[in-house]
DNA sequence: CCATATTGGTACGACATCGCACCAAATGAG
DNA sequence: CTCATTTGGTGCGATGTCGTACCAATATGG
């Protein structure tokens, strides 16, 4: 195997170990019945917006949209979601973010952060800046390759 | 929320999206009816050594060990690994690679090298091993932190 | 316009993962 | 040694994820 090639092999592979790890953290701190991917949804509805439709998100999560759709029904039996019909087409739904989803939200954040702090010490902030941008150049080159 | 958690939140952010995109791709490398957990336990038994028993399989990726044992019965079922009883404790058993496992696993690593070789251009790779150095580090404190 | 293709969503079946209950073998406290 | 506890593995039911098939609404090409 070329050197090279080995080196971003070990890279996805502490990538995987690492997701795995930050899951478990991340669900131990959401309450029983939702898990790291409801949580995905109700941060990107506040990072982006909320309103967004179920194929907007199932595409921003790369995941089939049978899959949003059941996470959706799981947010919404949590009461962390509003599904209303879209006006502008009539197939289609919107998911709103209730105050719930908010307060769910918030406390995972809460819960996490002194986990989180505790990392500085390990790896420095200005390390885990630069190690961002480039696991975004990554994740940009690699999300375009796919199309 | 203090912007030092926020910096560690969007690392793990970053990491969740790239682990998905090097899944597909893998899996996109395997045979059918094999998925990147398959390939994983391949690579661990080459990259540690044959004739681990399922249970450290289990802990070694920390999964559970119904998980790890269905797992390993889809790499027996096809023809990647012998399931033999372990010599030492007759509850127990041991996974042993057959030569097509070795070549299974060859051929999705030869399979992904030339994309992997794509991403020298994006980031290069003295920035990679100073961030699997990092990252390490992270993976390290974070498991230690588990028990 | 109308017929066709595309798009947003759901129903359903296949398989992955997990927790729990259980069993047999190994360990250990007395 | 004996019996309670621990350990390695499996069976089963619940839930998550996905692909396929399907339906209704929308877009499109004549």
């Amino acid at each position: 195997m070329n050197e090279n090639s080995g080196l971003y092999f070990t890279l996805f592979n502490e990538i995987g170990i690492l997701q795995q790890l930050g899951r478990a953290q991340l669900e131990a701190q959401l309450p029983d019945g939702l898990i790291a991917p409801h949580f995905g949804v109700l941060n990107h509805l506040i990072r982006v917006s909320d309103g967004r439709t179920p194929l907007e998100l199932a595409r921003a999560f790369q995941v089939a949209k049978t899959t949003m759709s059941h996470t959706v029904a799981g947010l919404e039996k949590h009461g962390c979601i509003d599904l209303r019909p879209n006006p502008d087409d009539r197939r289609s739904k919107q998911v709103w973010l209730t105050d719930k989803g908010r307060s769910v939200r918030e406390a995972a954040i809460a819960g996490l952060a002194p986990e989180m702090l505790e990392l500085v010490d390990i790896v420095p902030p200005e390390r885990v800046q630069e190690m961002v941008k480039d696991l975004e150049k990554l994740r940009r080159y690699m999300d375009q390759r796919r199309d």
